[in-house]
DNA sequence: TCTAAACTCTCTAGTAAGGGGAAGGTAAAG
DNA sequence: CTTTACCTTCCCCTTACTAGAGAGTTTAGA
């Protein structure tokens, strides 16, 4: 399968598809006369795989290990779990994080009036000595 | 003022004050000579404000057009308040996002047993045809 | 069969926002 | 006067791709 067609099974672009070739993640076989990439079944399945992944916020990295782990026959799903777990974790003090954000902006927002007039407690908060944290 | 007193006094470090030097976001007199950075009180405060923004998730861009209504005296306020409530919506929308996918991975996590054995619900999931949204 | 469109390839450069470290000049302290 | 602690520029590295140039290949239609 020529490699628009494998970026389009797997939902991904082909810019993307040839990435993960270049940095070893899938790498298909490849026609030594003209270069052309051709994707098995296989290519497929872990292209799918790896674009899930990347939508669940895993890195490429951490793509790498669960890839290796599903290809993995023997492996435990201990290791799976502990990494979503991990991840999960993660998530959550981003979402603390972006959560005080909103919070403190939305408290300068209902601050200022927001009209023609130039004083701006968003402003003056943003150059207060003290970090807003 | 040198640049490693003015980074303490903005909480930034010494690279990312010379990094807002070369892309011109804050720029102190440089000392033709020695090509030292010279610092004055009006410059450590743009860069506290800049760390500010930075901190509130402001981009580097957003930052720009921030201080330069921080340095215009006929300002209005209205700006900034726009800015800020985009910013706001911005930073709801990765909220709602971030949840999702946490809520998602939790489901998962949750049906996986996570012991020794092979068979992990996760890797079935991101396996599959259905895209995780 | 010829040609033109629609692919494909590699390569370079760019993105955001700096971090790391080398090579070399300068300032301050002893 | 020397050592140490700064400072400078310069270039590469990071993440996860994306854009585009220039050139080769495949395929569909006349």
């Amino acid at each position: 399968m020529n490699i628009s067609k494998a970026a389009t099974q797997a939902g991904l672009t082909v810019k993307t598809v040839r990435y993960y070739d270049t940095i070893g993640m899938v790498c298909p076989y490849q026609n030594p006369q003209t270069g052309y990439r051709d994707y098995s079944e296989r290519d497929i399945a872990k292209l799918q795989f790896v674009g899930s992944a990347r939508r669940f916020n895993f890195s490429i990295k951490e793509c790498r290990e669960l890839l290796s782990l599903y290809e993995d026959e023997n492996r435990s799903s201990e290791t799976v779990k502990a990494l979503t777990l991990q991840k999960i974790s993660d998530i959550e003090d981003r979402l603390t994080e972006l959560t005080r954000l909103r919070d403190k902006l939305a408290h300068l927002a209902s601050a200022c009036h927001g009209d023609s007039r130039p004083d701006c407690p968003i402003l003056d908060a943003f150059s207060s000595k003290t970090p807003p944290s």
